[in-house]
DNA sequence: ACCTGAACACCGTTCAAGT
DNA sequence: ACCTGAACACCGTTCAAGT
């Protein structure tokens, strides 16, 4: 055979002045509408006013909103590439904190994806990219420390670990970064948050905690968690930190 | 003083044969809604007409719907009453443990509530009775195993605690109570799930997993999830297991 | 093939009256 | 004081045409 087959007739790629629509545009431009605007004001007319057509022209791309929300969390999925693992004794909890770290600011960075899928009781983990993830994680898990975990705790610790951070975004971040419009910032900043500092006259150890406020970022509250997790799959790989 | 004065007069307790409505009631019958619907279907008017009243007089009550979920999660919260706790060396692990299974029931009985929550933004941790648990159990991260936590590390620990037990009836138990319609429930007994099982056949780990499937409850992955919580917990005490 | 505009059945919320 | 019924501005989705 001399050369590939002329290519397919392409679909053109204009119409009217913009780009014509995909599935995955309509599901792109979704996903940027989330780094931008809260989960309740992603509608289908607010993003058919951004793209310039009109909300039924969507409807030729996507099933419903529900779909196009799941396309959105493909792509999502799709674009996150995460840093190295090393099962090594000496490197293991260091890489899956870093792992860790990362994953959170992916899913920090579209606020209310997961508040969506969950609403919309879409289920995560669909994209190949996210599955060829998730099989690496698994495969670090049966790996670390040199004996590794077992295959199921293996898969436990992988799902946990997943589970940790997206809770993490869904119940720490994301009060703090878009606060309710009643609470002043500057307070969410501090430790304790102020709904914990009032009506504690009776209760010992919250009303010390609210004599000594200290300011406490959350980057280091998710350390706290990140110790937890990392010893915690450290003791069910029955190594005790030294 | 003789007697007590005279209470003072009641308002009446009933209105064209049903009961007069209050803000409490008004929050009980929203959270007794969520344990029949999904969170979507709690709308002011569906509300409304299982009240027998027009919707409009819901506003007499309430806010708004924000308000009324509001309520809702704080009767929730005052409707829980915590196991007992015991900070001793050999007996916090167990105590810790059996509390965190008792709150995961009490979310699951109301599964909708926390997902409203959060997509309405409300802070929990509002009741005086949730302030009273909160207390009670950063004392006894403060108390465990003999020396206990330091302050900061027992606040930590507490909603670390917290946290995982929301995380995970929100992001483990709610899609297997409730799972999407076009998912098979006996399909989600199975460990890996039916989406870990398609296009699998690059990724080694997910591959052998899907090969040996195994019925998983949720409640043993949740025992899972609290080796992980109390061991981690553990070592932040400087006490590895033994 | 892909779009628009009108329409339908919902929703939260408010207004103007009723009793 | 508390309610009803109508109304308004939204929403997702569909229908009937347009080009």
């Amino acid at each position: 055979m001399s050369t590939d087959p002329a290519p397919a007739r392409r679909r053109p790629t204009h119409r009217k002045g913009r780009a014509t629509l995909t599935r995955a545009s309509v599901g792109q431009a979704a996903l940027d509408f989330l780094g931008r605007h809260g989960p309740a004001e992603l509608t289908m007319r607010a993003l058919a006013t951004e793209l310039g057509v009109s909300p039924r022209a969507l409807y030729n791309y996507v099933d419903d909103r529900r779909d196009l929300i799941t396309v959105a969390a493909e792509i999502f999925e799709s674009a996150w590439q995460p840093p190295p693992l090393d099962p090594a004794p000496d490197r293991w909890r260091d890489t899956l904190r870093a792992y860790c770290r990362d994953l959170r600011a992916h899913y920090r960075r579209h606020p209310g994806m997961t508040t969506l899928a969950l609403t919309e009781n879409i289920t995560t983990a669909r994209h190949p990219t996210m599955l060829r993830n998730v099989d690496a994680l698994i495969g670090f898990f049966t790996e670390i420390d040199g004996t590794g975990l077992p295959p199921r705790e293996a898969y436990l610790a992988c799902m946990e670990s997943i589970r940790q951070v997206v809770g993490f975004v869904e119940f720490q971040d994301r009060p703090h970064d878009r606060p309710p419009p009643h609470l002043d910032p500057a307070e969410l900043r501090q430790s304790p948050p102020p709904w914990l500092r009032e009506g504690i006259e009776d209760l010992p150890h919250l009303r010390r905690a609210a004599e000594h406020p200290h300011p406490e970022l959350p980057d280091s509250v998710f350390e706290f968690t990140l110790d937890v997790l990392v010893e915690g799959i450290a003791a069910a790989a029955g190594r005790p930190t030294s």
